[in-house]
DNA sequence: GGGCCCTTGGTGACATAGTCACCGAGCCGA
DNA sequence: TCGGCTCGGTGACTATGTCACCAAGGGCCC
């Protein structure tokens, strides 16, 4: 196994002192899930700590209304502490997590977590760092859900979902999800965008053809 | 000064053991503003955690295309722990908090506050709370603003700003900030109001007439 | 009092986005 | 090859946001 360094996989933890990142590598253990695994949701609290190593995770969200919005993703390197306190203090709430990949990750016990906090300053500052990052994101997002056109942030949701080949493996149902509106309406702006010879479209994917177009759209100021 | 016991005034902080409440008490500074003041903001970044004594914070966030949107308020028995958090890791945000009447707030030093989570579990746990709740807000704002609908969000506004007489003096261009919508919008949704008998509206006010009303279309089950 | 001037709110026309009902093509397993 | 499902397309309509402009209220200065 070759988690005995996966500490060393994350950025902000590198600054730990040796006895703490030895407390943080024996204390926790190492978890798989294959893709598609609800990693925490409704129903479903996690007893730890989630640290992920490979993979990476969508968090969305589902309103009383039925309707569905993806609230931010974690990507390998960084970790659900935010969410996994969240979940903890308020048990009732509709946010899940989903594993897009198969995942790897390492738990951490909140136990260990709390003396981890306690006793290493540099943990505490990734913490925060992360709890504060969250925060911006979500205050970004407010911004752009209130106040960005839909064809911007659809553009915008392209070139982010695009992987090497300028391609997106997805339906309008999930773009429409991603943007937290209706999938008549993705199909609509996709047809102008394919009108525009920007994209291709085809069942169940779309083909980014001219993504400098996409990205000024966006408002990518390159 | 009345401060001797400001700790007693929050809940959260009820836990901590004798020598940490002396700490806090002991290391921080009563601060006061009037009412309008920016406590902080774009290029005011605040050097101490807050504990909000008396009075209201109000948090809103101008965007780049120039909407303004309210994000939260900070209530008096709460902290600003958290903006001031984001605030020192990402300053070029354009989140703004301001004073909503006369405030009293103690100012904790961060080197203080570090100190205060290393050593006591209360604390931690009080500000860990104060990061949850503040985020699972966020995502409950969040799913507001995509798919709330206008009328019962603003239904919502109203009973939560109104006074004690069932009144809410402000302006409909602020009412628009409070939902991050337009001026039109907010005065075509109290001229309905107003045509249904829910509400009367006088320059720069809002009276409620039928309270019970406007809390059942904003889903208040009662 | 009378004349600015700023704030507040009202309005119509139009653009954008969301909703509803329904359709048809592709795909897949029984 | 027959359903039955997913995926995407479409028209009609409603809700919301934008723009341009107007008029009334009210403070302030002369």
């Amino acid at each position: 196994m070759d988690t005995e360094a996966w500490v060393d996989r994350f950025p902000g933890l590198a600054r730990l002192d040796g006895p703490t990142k030895a407390l943080l590598q024996e204390r926790s253990a190492l978890v798989e899930a294959p893709r598609g695994t609800m990693v925490f949701g409704p129903g479903k609290s996690p007893e730890n700590m989630l640290f992920l190593l490979d993979g990476t995770v969508r968090v969305q969200q589902v309103s009383e209304t039925g309707h569905e919005i993806v609230l931010y993703r974690i990507q390998a390197g960084q970790s659900c502490v935010l969410t996994t306190a969240c979940l903890l203090a308020y048990e009732d709430y509709s946010a899940e997590g989903i594993a897009e990949t198969d995942i790897r990750a390492v738990a951490v016990p909140r136990a260990v977590f709390d003396e981890l906090v306690a006793q290493s300053k540099p943990f505490r500052d990734f913490v925060f760092a992360a709890f504060s990052k969250r925060i911006t994101d979500l205050f970004l997002m407010i911004d752009q859900v209130a106040f960005q056109r839909v064809d911007v942030r659809l553009a915008d949701t392209l070139t982010k979902l695009a992987d090497d080949h300028d391609r997106v493996v997805t339906t309008h149902q999930k773009l429409s999800v991603e943007l937290g509106t209706a999938r008549e309406v993705i199909s609509r702006q996709l047809q102008e965008f394919q009108r525009r010879g920007w994209i291709e479209q085809a069942r169940g994917s779309v083909s980014l053809l001219d993504r400098p177009k996409l990205e000024a759209l966006a408002g990518h100021n390159t």
